[in-house]
DNA sequence: AGAATATATTAGCCTAGGCAAATAAAGCCT
DNA sequence: AGGCTTTATTTGCCTAGGCTAATATATTCT
């Protein structure tokens, strides 16, 4: 450790250091918005928003197969969620079934259209990111990972 | 490099590797959003929002002084920032003043409650940031912002 | 079984950003 | 000066998420 980085320094911005712009917080900001946009248009051609992707996604995945479990695992409003599920049941990709033994909730699925878009769907995403990590190793996209893990984890 | 990972390989993700949630865009977007709430409730007790905090900020480190310059500073929608400044200056922290020589725009400026709180926000901003970035050392801090500033040069 | 509680979804109201058109004032051109 | 273009802000309309209360089922607990 150098001089200036003491072993009792525990936290990384101080009163001095933190430039609100520069620091992880506001870069963090900005690549979410930027990468949002730039996803946005990447799926303008299909119709789908950066928003119904994540949704659209979980589905295919078999992440969730209720509203309820969508938003427990995106911390996403219900109200929103019955709104989103309502435009993409009337855009045709998504399909509410209802569950045999739960009259409360339906379990959700895409449908033909769905599942016909979700590669392109992938494939956008992928291409988006990738582009965003231009001249980034392996193991830098690993440490990069593991990095946003560690700061979930400290959520 | 490993084997799989040959020389010819440009991309960090390809169709094989490639899971929504745990990439880079899934975990920054979740980071995001989770740095945003835990700002929004460090700054409620001064009924500050995380929005109102980056364009005080702006301000008072004279990135900006006038609507439009905050505006590009952040890609803001020029209509919301007319709202968003009439909300601060009805909140009475800032201040729009005529410009001496351009009548199409006004100069911003914090008002006395204004710069009182801005040590208050600085620190909150600084306290949640550190918190996220707990059990991170400062090479790995200074590596993550690196990374970002990096995707962010790739928009 | 019946009551109390918990869960899943929905509807209403509010806030706030994005987009496009309107307005006003500069700046430029000749 | 007069006209064309650019810049800065504002306003209206639209979309979409957050919050709360309402509703309908399930589940649990006597």
């Amino acid at each position: 450790m150098s001089p200036t980085e003491t072993a009792t320094r525990k936290e990384v911005y101080d009163l001095k250091s933190y430039d609100p712009k520069r620091s992880i917080g506001g870069l963090l900001s900005r690549v979410k918005l930027e990468m949002s946009a730039a996803l946005d248009a990447e799926l303008a051609p299909l119709d789908i928003t950066g928003a119904q992707f994540v949704i659209l996604m979980s589905i295919a995945l078999g992440e969730a197969d209720s509203a309820c479990e969508l938003c427990k695992g995106i911390s996403y409003d219900p109200g929103a969620m019955t709104r989103m599920l309502d435009r993409l049941e009337r855009r045709g990709l998504v399909r509410r079934v209802a569950h045999p033994n739960d009259r409360r909730t339906s379990n959700l699925e895409l449908t033909a259209e769905g599942k016909a878009v979700y590669p392109k769907l992938r494939a956008s995403a992928m291409k988006v990111l990738n582009r965003f990590l231009r001249g980034f190793t392996q193991k830098e996209a690993r440490q990069m990972e593991s990095f946003l893990q560690r700061m979930l984890e400290n959520a």
